[in-house]
DNA sequence: CCGTATTTGTCCGTATGTATG
DNA sequence: ACATACATACGGACAAATACG
C-alpha cells in the first residue's frame, strides 16, 4: 500500500497525461536513435505490438507520426521502414543547420542570460575534461545537452523543435562513431569559442561562430563530398 | 469498357498508390487552410469519417501526421483542435523564414538554371498585371506558385519542404485578408528585386532581397508587435 | 453532484495486397 | 506461374473518459 502504491498511482498519472500513442512514438524512435532498429529496416506492426503488449492502432498512429518527422518512410501495403539518409540529403540537411545556427547564433548572443552563459561555460569547462580524456561516448551526451541548452537560449520554441529534428534525422546518416577521439577537441574549441562571443554580446562573432561549427561537423561527418567542399 | 472503364480504372490506380490517410490528411489540411476548419475548432472523427464514408482509423492516423505537421493539435481524450498560432509564435516562424530565405537566395542565385529565371521573371511579369489590377485572390495564387517555384530553385529538397510547412502554419495565424491591395505592388517589386539578383548571380544582393522579402510580410502580416520591431 | 449522451482510445476481425517457396 | 504464408488496410465493437443537462 504505501510506497509502492504511490509509486504506482504517480506512474499511472503519467500515463494519463502522455497519450499512448506518443509512448510509443518515442520508445520507436529510442529504437531508431540506438540503432536496434537499423536504418532501411522494417518495423513490424504485430511484433512491436506484441513486444510493448498493446493493439496495433497505437503503433499504427505512432508510425504516421514519425513518418511526418522523417524517420520512418510508409510504402502502402508494404509496411513502414526506418528511413534511411543519403550523403546528398545530409548535404542538404547541414546546409539549412548552417542557416539555422547563423540565425541562433546571434538570438542568442542577444537573449541570453547571464544564468544562461555561466551554464554554458560549465557546460564547456566539463566537456573539455571529457575531451582530453577521450570519452567518447560521455562526450556524445554531453554535446547533446549543450546543444539542447544553446537551443533553448534562442527563446524561439519553433527553432528549438528544428534543431532537435534536424538532428534526428542527421543520426540516420552518421552510421555510429561520428567522432574521432582527436575531434572531440577540436569541436568543443569551437563550444568556446561559441560561448566567448555570446558571452561578449558580440553578435556577429558568435553568428559566424556557431555557423562554422555546424558547417565543421558537416565536414566531420561527411567523409567523401560528392560537390561544394 | 470504353472510356468510363479507363476513367474508372485510372482513379482506381491513384488510389493506389495513395494511401487513404494521406488523402483524408491533404483534404483536412485544405479545410484547415481555406478556414473550414477555423483555428481552435475541434475536428470530430466520426462526422469526418462519416463525411468522407470512411471509418474512423484512416481519420485518426491522419490527425497524428496534421499534429507533426503543427496544424493541429491533439489533447488526450479531448479530441483533435486546429492549432492557432499567436502572434510571438508568428514571429518566431518569421525569423526562421528571414534565415532560411538567406539561405535560399544565395543557393538560387548560385543553382537556377536560366530556364528557372526565364520562368521566374515570367511569372513576376504576370504578378505586376495583376497587383495594378487588384485582383487580390488571383495574385495570392499566383504567390504561393512563385515562391514555390523560387524554393525548387534551391535544389534542397528538405529545404523546400521547411518552406512550405512553416508557410501552412503561418496561414494559422493570417486570419484571412492578409494584403492590402497596394500592399500587392510593393510585395512583387520585391519580387522583382529578388529575381533581378538571381538573373545577375549576386548572391549576396539575392540573400538580402529574399530575407527582406520574407521580413517585410513578417511586417504586413503582423499589425500589433509586442516587441522587436 | 449525478446520470446520460457523446466522443475518444484501443483491440480485433476480415479483406486485400505482397513476398516467398 | 501458382499457391501459401504473412503483413498491412480498413472498419466495427467495446470500454473508458469527457461533456452536458
Amino acid at each position: 500500500m504505501s510506497i509502492a502504491t504511490l509509486d504506482n498511482s504517480s506512474s499511472l498519472a503519467f500515463l494519463r497525461s502522455a497519450s499512448l500513442p506518443s509512448l510509443i512514438e518515442g520508445k520507436i524512435e529510442q529504437m531508431i536513435l540506438n540503432g536496434e532498429l537499423a536504418a532501411g529496416e522494417r518495423v513490424n506492426e504485430l511484433a512491436l505490438a506484441q513486444q510493448m503488449g498493446v493493439g496495433r492502432s497505437p503503433i499504427r498512429e505512432a508510425c504516421r507520426k514519425l513518418e511526418q518527422a522523417g524517420l520512418v518512410e510508409v510504402i502502402k501495403n508494404r509496411g513502414v521502414f526506418v528511413r534511411s539518409v543519403d550523403v546528398q540529403q545530409a548535404l542538404d540537411i547541414y546546409e539549412i543547420r548552417g542557416a539555422l545556427a547563423e540565425l541562433a547564433g546571434g538570438l542568442i548572443a542577444e537573449r541570453a542570460t547571464d544564468e544562461d552563459i555561466a551554464e554554458l561555460r560549465d557546460m564547456v569547462g566539463q566537456m573539455d575534461a571529457l575531451a582530453h580524456a577521450g570519452d567518447v561516448d560521455e562526450y556524445y551526451r554531453s554535446n547533446i545537452a549543450f546543444h539542447a541548452r544553446l537551443a533553448q537560449c534562442t527563446r524561439n520554441a519553433r527553432l528549438i523543435e528544428m534543431f532537435q529534428g534536424t538532428d534526428k534525422e542527421l543520426h540516420l546518416y552518421r552510421h555510429r562513431s561520428l567522432m574521432q577521439p582527436e575531434g572531440l577537441v577540436v569541436s568543443n574549441k569551437e563550444h568556446n569559442e561559441i560561448v566567448q562571443a555570446i558571452a561578449a554580446r558580440d553578435i556577429k562573432r558568435a553568428r559566424q561562430a556557431f555557423k562554422r561549427h555546424v558547417l565543421n561537423g558537416k565536414t566531420r561527418a561527411v567523409s567523401a563530398i560528392p560537390k561544394e567542399g
